[in-house]
RNA sequence: GCGGGUAUAGCUCAGUUGGUUAGAGCGCUUGGUUGUGGUCCAAGAGGUCGUCGGUUCAAAUCCGACUACUCGCCCCA
């Protein structure tokens, strides 16, 4: 077990799992469809020049977490760590402002080095989406409802909570940063070491700390909502009266503060307690200035991104695999005859198991282990009647069928 | 990056105070059944006890380091 290991972090993805993976994608990107959203593919490294730009030099993500290496043209490359970054860049690269709104869905895997646990992992995969151009809160409305309603297709509705926060347009967050750290420099003392260096580089995330003593501190602190000015405060109205109207269930969370700069006004996360603590299954928010941050023009942004392993984890019935005919021969005789029927069933459309060796017996086994819904018998009884024997396997009912009618009859069997 | 726990067959796990050839269930292979699967019965294959080192007459068992997994912190999907 020791020799041949996958690198720290990574997983193979065997049959069933790589199903639910696929399987999750799949239900996103359709429900997506739906809202409008087309796929936009872009590579999984950058120059490291564009994650650094999004997400702040400041970013644990940013100075501890990336895959970055260096090419043989000495170009300074790093694995994306997360997708936002990335579709900003297509949109600035392939000169997509001129075609705003823009509607992206991505999906696929995120590298980001760090000590894994339950629920993360140093490659894992996300789907995600993106609303570039829309200044109003119906891209916000929109996005979380397309949100919901994914998880929904996904049969987690009931099990995820909706928390929903704003940080106000950059005025607002400017100003209620200034006062939030006023007060926290009076009570510094009391503060965690952790928090002593959020107040340095983040000082809202000391909102979100776990440390006792600092939500003590915190209990008592300015809250975000008095900071808002008009505009703000009727933006994130705005956005609530929408969900409302949607009936998207949601509980306002005055500490939800999000890891990265670039996050503006409206800022969501969908959690469920299943998962210790990696909870968070699909987050996002606004993030109005980071195109012209990234040397686009100046276009606001709101999108989220879900991990697809979390969510996976989540399925409560996996998909199950697709269940097969089984041909099988009687005798050596009918091999060539098994052969062409296997190839016409399969051109018609049915999924057809042959097996390579083995008697009748064997065979039987084999058909039963895939769930075949059927076995269509064919030996020199069938060759001499010109009709296979269509062997039902759940029920154990058997029938003879002309060969060249095979693929109309077993139409219940699809 | 920090702190705790765990590591025995493909999987889930037993294994006494250190003692001879390390077990079970499931799964797998074969046979009972050379034209009929599931159930049942029987047999069989499969283990350098995570790796390396130490203590001991003797280590799966005690000690150390490493590796991986896992729980929490940081951070985040």
């Amino acid at each position: 077990m020791a020799a041949l290991q996958p690198v720290r972090g990574t997983h193979d993805l065997l049959p069933d799992a790589a199903r639910a993976h696929r399987a999750v994608e799949a239900r996103a990107f359709e429900v997506a469809s739906r809202f409008g959203f087309g796929e936009i593919m872009t590579p999984i490294f950058e120059f490291t020049e564009v994650f650094k730009r999004t997400l702040g030099d400041t970013s644990d993500i940013v100075t501890k977490e990336m895959y970055t290496f260096e090419d043989r043209g000495g170009e300074s490359l790093t694995l994306r760590p997360e997708g936002t970054a990335a579709i900003v860049r297509a949109f600035i690269s392939g000169g997509l402002a001129q075609q705003v709104p823009v509607k992206a869905f991505y999906r696929g895997p995120m590298f980001r080095y760090e000590r894994p646990q339950k629920g993360r992992q140093r490659q894992f995969h996300q789907v995600g989406i993106e609303i570039l151009g829309v200044e109003g809160p119906a891209a916000d409305i929109e996005v979380i409802a397309c949100g919901a309603h994914i998880l929904e297709a996904l049969g987690l509705g009931g099990t995820v909570t909706v928390e929903l926060n704003t940080l106000g347009d950059v005025e607002s967050r400017a100003a209620y940063r200034e006062t939030l750290v006023a007060y926290l420099q009076g009570r510094k003392g009391e503060l965690s070491e952790d928090s002593l260096t959020r107040l340095e580089k983040n000082p809202l995330r000391i909102l979100d700390s776990k440390d006792e003593g600092d939500r003590a501190v915190v209990a008592e602190a300015p809250i975000l909502a008095d900071s808002l000015n008009d505009a703000s405060r009727d933006f994130f109205a705005r956005v609530q009266e929408g969900l409302a109207a949607l009936n998207v269930p949601i509980e306002i969370s005055p500490r939800l503060v999000r890891g990265l700069d670039y996050y503006t006004h409206t800022a969501f996360e969908f959690t469920t307690t299943k998962l210790g603590a990696q909870g968070t299954v699909l987050a996002g928010g606004r993030y109005d200035g980071l195109v012209k941050q990234m040397g686009g023009p100046p276009t606001p942004g709101v999108g989220w991104a879900a991990g697809v392993e979390r969510l996976a984890m989540l399925l409560a019935d996996p998909p199950p695999a697709p269940r097969p005919l089984a041909v099988i021969p009687a005798g050596a005789e009918a091999d060539t005859l098994a052969l062409t029927v296997t190839d016409r069933l399969r051109r018609a459309g049915y999924a057809v198991d042959l097996g390579y060796s083995g008697n009748m017996g064997k065979r039987m086994k084999r058909a039963n282990k895939i769930a075949a819904r059927a076995a269509v018998i064919l030996g020199p009884d069938e060759i001499a009647a010109g009709a296979a024997t269509v062997r039902d396997l759940d029920s154990g009912d058997q029938e003879a069928v002309p060969f060249d009618a095979l693929e109309g009859a077993l139409d219940r069997f699809r």
